[in-house]
DNA sequence: AGCTACATTGCAATATACGCAACGCAAGGA
DNA sequence: TCCTTGCGTTGCGTATATTGCAATGTAGCT
């Protein structure tokens, strides 16, 4: 479809593997060094690779600055890091810090359990969530406005991925209602039925919710009824980090009792 | 010097910092729109970039799964996240982990100061660091067998950065040995005349050390006797960390007193 | 020194990526 | 309802940017 650039993606994943000599980087391309070079060279420039001393390309600062502006407020990563790790370790299941980015929410960051054989989980840093069948999704559409609601959902088609999925606008707005009343969201299995989730916003300096962490287990590890147990360090955890960028709870009404 | 990638790498750098839609692409590059099309469609293909449900295109996974790859053991990351963090608050200043990778010592993690009026360091993750004139460089290089000191700086041509650079083997060697008796570096502004660090090393499960931390800052905040005063806290730090990864202390040769 | 293996440059040929124009499609207004 | 407008998409001929070659430069090794 586009060759040259296709063969300048190929050398970007085989130098993140491991350091290439423009001679490898030719002979894996199946082309000319003189070709390898120019593209090298034009990735050198936009420090995606970088040259050593020792003549070998090795990947460049350039790639993973942008990953970190694309993931955008690192203030936020930084901030939540932290706390995210510690959420790990109190509860032993996967924690997410997903954000609202653009018109999607996108997992910024996750932790994972460290033991070897821990189930790790599909989700990805800089992929997108499905908005309306995860925890994180919803909870963070319950406390926008009507209007950035309405903004975000108007392209998404709904699919009823499982039997729990609220696969129309109806039954989602319910639930969104239920979930801003109580200030938090579950997952009951909506995008894939045997993953569980809870999840709780994080509010900005303005009060605005702008992400959310999650807890997530799949069902064999353990229910949602004892993903709820660990609400009280979820919700802990989603407080201190709102503290961090700046809210302050008093500003804003509380979340009233259901 | 390569038309097409070097649009194709404007066009991620573009999609990075805001959503595009085709047209917008094609304006910006100043290209047709179904040139700025096929491009898109490639990076797509690669997961660079993504298309969104209303037709925008926005930054893809991809790239952030690479940079994961290329920054290597994601294990080390995740063990050390929560000790880096725990340091920087314990002493107010920018902590770095850095890590040998191939030839090369790169940094992989770093905290600053929260402050919003904190001097940020223009250290990068993702970056190279000078193996000789930097405290983890150094204090990696002190604790590496002679073998692999000597394949690290063969390439290695020396620069005499400022009056305090050891730009010589023979000088350099000396400090390694210092080094490698007290167990940490320091770095009295030998790259940049202003930046000081201290630099403990970490290890891994065979022992060997494979990566380091360094809190640094720069002298008109603190000066390198302060830095030190920090020593314990840094040290406990990469002890804690070494743990994590399954070093045992009692395995190894404590190092002597000097 | 001479050899080998590598990176780099200049240049001509052509494959490749380009712009154009036509088409498809959806949204909004008359 | 139909027309218009603005978008993304496809096919195709052309020209330009990219390629491979061959020659040159450079460094490490015997």
């Amino acid at each position: 479809m586009a060759q040259s650039i296709q063969r300048a993606i190929n050398l970007i994943r085989l130098v993140a593997e491991h350091p290439l000599t423009l001679s490898e980087a030719a002979d894996v391309l199946g082309v000319h060094k003189s070709t390898a070079l120019r593209i090298l060279q034009t990735l050198e420039a936009a420090r995606f690779v970088r040259k050593t001393g020792a003549g070998t390309y090795v990947f460049g600062s350039g790639l993973i600055e942008l990953s970190e502006l694309a993931l955008g407020s690192m203030d936020l990563r930084q901030f939540a890091s932290a706390h995210l790790r510690v959420l790990q370790r109190q509860t032993g299941h996967t924690v997410h810090l997903a954000q609202l980015a653009g018109d999607e929410i996108v997992y910024v960051d996750k932790v994972d359990s460290p033991a070897f054989d821990a189930v790790k989980l599909p989700s990805r840093i800089g992929r997108a969530v499905s908005i309306y069948a995860s925890a994180v999704g919803k909870v963070i559409l319950a406390h926008l406005s009507q209007e950035e609601r309405d903004r975000l959902l108007s392209h998404v088609t709904f699919e009823r991925y499982t039997s729990t999925t609220f696969a129309d606008r109806e039954s989602l707005d319910a639930e969104l209602t239920r979930v801003a009343e109580r200030g938090w969201a579950i997952d009951d299995g909506e995008h894939d039925a045997y993953v569980m989730c809870v999840a709780a916003p994080i509010r900005d300096s303005r009060g605005q919710v702008i992400a959310a962490v999650s807890l997530t287990a799949i069902e064999v590890i353990a229910s949602l009824d004892q993903l709820k147990e660990k609400l009280p360090l979820l919700l802990e955890t989603s407080a201190l980090i709102s503290q961090e960028l700046g809210f302050t709870p008093e500003s804003s009404p509380a979340p009233s009792a259901s």
